[in-house]
RNA sequence: GGGCGCUUAGCUCAGUUGGUUCAGAGCGUCUCGUUUACACCGAGAAGGUCAGAGGUUCGAGUCCUCUAGCGCCCACCA
């Protein structure tokens, strides 16, 4: 044994080790664990974020040591949109556009970037010491996961629960597709607001809205204000002359205005405001499209059709300016909704689309939000920290219907198909000709929720693994995809297989920097799990994911952490190495123990003891400072260095709670100690990974 | 406009049934130590009115209220 720990002797050579002697594979136990790891999006390589896997490593390797038939079965997802955005930037780099190539092509060759970026990412994940079960590997493109997926849209769609409808949706124009409310983000920008006469018919009067968005006039139906509104009493039900395309339009009342917000008068747009296409609704009023899905103004805009909607803009502000219809122009903060993807300008508009229906019954009599509500609320799922039930429920009680349908090439394109005014859903397509697929595929998230059952082989010939292992677990994932995925498995879940998926949420935080800052490539802080793995160690790089950082909270991170931990691996190194290769001549095995024995043996019970209710709570830094401490201080700086008076008679001590010591740290540093206790004269087992968890009963 | 969280040693953070051992850890700083497990080390030290105010209690970082900063999430006010 050198002095110094060398990591990369050994890691490599343990996890093939344990691999080939299938090892990640569930035993024949009748007590079932498992946990599907959170596939990462198969388009680019690993970040920090992911190391956070190494809480499910603990929680299944603690488990496997317990006994139990432990499954964490890894995939990868094919994630829609961003890996379609991802390669599309890779083709424009060498001049091509998706178009260029056609829809086969395009997908053919998102799928092999796809599976080389999976397996690239799969040797990241072996490389942290994760023991997956890679013998389960799914993608969510495989055929048999797809057949479930379509399945499920067929069973809602013949539920009543999916549904294609004329709505106004979010448009990404750089993605040119619909987008869900999720995926909008919503950011706030300084703008104008600008004050714009309506000249009335047959009057000198004029009636002056406010607006933030000038261009969308030409597609105004109405004016509106408050029926309460004393100032405008006497124009409701007159007419306004649209200025620039002179177009009549009605001016209405409506208590959706706020009276004391601008001028109390505001331009009706039903086809490109979500509040205005509600009142317009409820006044029948028509819709016009003036801004196209291409971000241009189209041929109903007369004179300024085929302009880009911000030049529109311009001129027509520069033309209400030289007719005099502009009152004024006042600077205003506004919430402007974006493309999560591509930070894309998001354009209201009125679209066909697939929606699933989340808070009505279906002909099953199954409500997607409700049933996934009291999941929560009845305590079958329970999320940790506690406090994000409360935010769960305020979201669910808020849904609105989930458009599924994406105008992207890469995906589950719909199962659905169109002959004429025939519509035909179904897993295969239909046998006869002249039918034509649906063009757009599914929402990623669609498919991904309903991740934890069709990995496990639902509704397929082969489901002893469903049987076995489903409801999962545990379903640890980052808080930042509560919504996105926990919400959507938890409603999936739940309906396709009337269990919810998954018995404990455990949520964890973003890993940031030293400062506290979010890591990103950009700013230069952050960190690479693999290379730090490959300088420190992987054991390291584990430790200090999980030290110091609680369920829920943002975790911080820096390199000296990262070798603080590093060192507490050397520390074990050469512990075992006093143990194992210092051995002195003369041992005693049989020798009484004495107090200082005693007492550490006493202290390691505690610790036992509180390690392993530590585990059991989801409380991961605690059980590792507990060993940390343990370890270190009482250990080595205190017995081991009494015990060198009475070496002989210490071995047998020093043999069994370095022995015991390893077996509890293990979940968390997998690969030093099995090196170590490889190594050790008195051991039972082939690996220290299917040895049983310490218990106070020995 | 709703909702949530944070504020504990110079820095990053633990502290889950309120009670002598809770005032802690790691890093950093200072002093000492080149003892054959480890300098990726050891021995020791300095350093905090646990954001502020009030309340509940025999007793509060730990529960309640308010205040001040900071941060996050959700939301269709032009």
């Amino acid at each position: 044994m050198d002095k110094i720990y060398n990591h990369k002797d050994v890691e490599e050579k343990w996890y093939s080790f344990w691999e080939e002697n299938g090892f990640f594979k569930p035993n024949d136990s009748t007590k079932h664990f498992s946990i599907i790891l959170p596939p990462p999006n198969a388009n680019g390589r690993l970040h920090i974020g992911h190391a956070m896997y190494v809480i499910e490593d603990i929680m299944v390797r603690y488990h496997r040591m317990l006994g139990e038939s432990t499954l964490w079965l890894p995939g990868a997802d094919h994630a829609g949109i961003l890996t379609q955005v991802v390669y599309e930037k890779q083709l424009e780099k060498e001049g091509k556009r998706r178009e260029d190539l056609g829809r086969e092509e395009f997908y053919k060759q998102t799928y092999s970037f796809t599976q080389k970026n999976k397996n690239e990412m799969y040797d990241q994940l072996k490389a942290m010491g994760f023991s997956l079960d890679w013998s389960r590997e799914k993608f969510t493109l495989d055929p048999k996961i797809s057949e479930t997926i379509y399945s499920t849209f067929k069973k809602l769609y013949d539920d009543g629960l999916i549904y294609r409808g004329t709505r106004m949706i979010n448009w990404c124009p750089r993605c040119s597709t619909v987008l869900s409310d999720l995926e909008v983000i919503h950011k706030e920008k300084e703008g104008n607001i600008w004050y714009i006469k309506y000249p009335l018919k047959n009057s000198a009067a004029f009636i002056t809205i406010a607006t933030t968005r000038p261009e969308t006039m030409l597609g105004d139906t109405a004016v509106a204000v408050n029926p309460d509104d004393k100032r405008y009493k006497d124009f409701v039900g007159k007419t306004a002359t649209l200025p620039l395309i002179a177009r009549e339009i009605p001016v209405i009342s409506d208590t959706y205005v706020d009276p004391k917000f601008g001028t109390g008068a505001v331009k009706i747009t039903p086809a490109h405001d979500p509040n205005d296409y509600e009142i317009g609704e409820r006044h029948k009023l028509e819709q016009i499209q003036v801004i196209g899905f291409d971000d241009k103004m189209t041929d109903k805009s007369a004179q300024y059709s085929g302009l880009d909607k911000y030049v529109a803009r311009k001129k027509i502000i520069e033309e209400l300016e030289s007719l005099g219809l502009l009152d004024k122009i006042e600077r205003h903060v506004t919430n402007i909704g974006t493309c999560e993807r591509c930070s894309t300008v998001v354009e209201p508009l009125i679209s066909k689309q697939w929606f699933v229906a989340v808070n009505k019954p279906g002909t099953s009599g199954k409500n997607l939000a409700q049933d996934a509500l009291s999941a929560v609320k009845s305590g079958k799922i329970k999320i940790i920290p506690s406090r994000f039930e409360k935010i769960y429920y305020n979201w669910m009680e808020n849904l609105h219907d989930w458009c599924i349908s994406r105008q992207l090439w890469w995906g589950h394109q719909i199962p659905v198909w169109y002959k004429g005014n025939e519509v035909f859903v179904g897993v295969d397509a239909p046998k006869d000709s002249g039918w034509q697929q649906d063009q757009d595929t599914l929402d990623t998230w669609f498919s991904s929720g309903q991740w934890p059952f069709t990995t496990l082989g639902y509704g397929q010939k082969d489901d002893l693994d469903f049987k076995k292992f489903y409801p999962t677990s545990v379903m640890e994932t980052g808080y930042d995809i509560l919504f996105f995925w926990v919400a959507r498995m938890i409603m999936l879940g739940l309906y396709v297989t009337n269990e919810a998926p998954f018995k404990t949420v455990y949520l964890h935080g973003l890993v940031r920097d030293e400062k506290g800052q979010k890591m990103s490539k950009s700013k230069g802080n952050a960190i690479d799990p693999l290379i730090a793995a490959d300088k420190y160690g992987a054991d390291a790089v584990r430790m200090a994911l999980v030290f110091g950082t609680g369920a829920g909270n943002d975790a911080t991170i820096g390199e000296d952490k990262i070798k603080g931990m590093r060192n507490f691996t050397n520390k074990l190194w050469n512990i075992g190495r006093y143990i194992i290769e210092m051995k002195p001549d003369k041992v005693n095995y049989g020798s009484a123990r004495n107090d200082v024995d005693e007492a550490l043996l006493s202290e390691l019970n505690q610790v036992k003891a509180k390690v392993t209710k530590a585990i059991s709570d989801y409380r991961f830094s605690q059980a590792a400072e507990e060993l940390y401490d343990f370890v270190w201080h009482s250990f080595a700086d205190k017995y081991i260095e009494a015990s060198k008076d009475r070496r002989g008679e210490s071995q047998a001590v020093l043999e069994q709670v370095l022995e015991e010591s390893l077996r509890l740290l293990h979940p968390f540093m997998p690969l030093i100690t099995e090196e170590i206790w490889q190594k050790l004269p008195r051991k039972s087992g082939k690996s220290i990974m299917i040895a049983p968890w310490p218990s106070n009963t020995g």
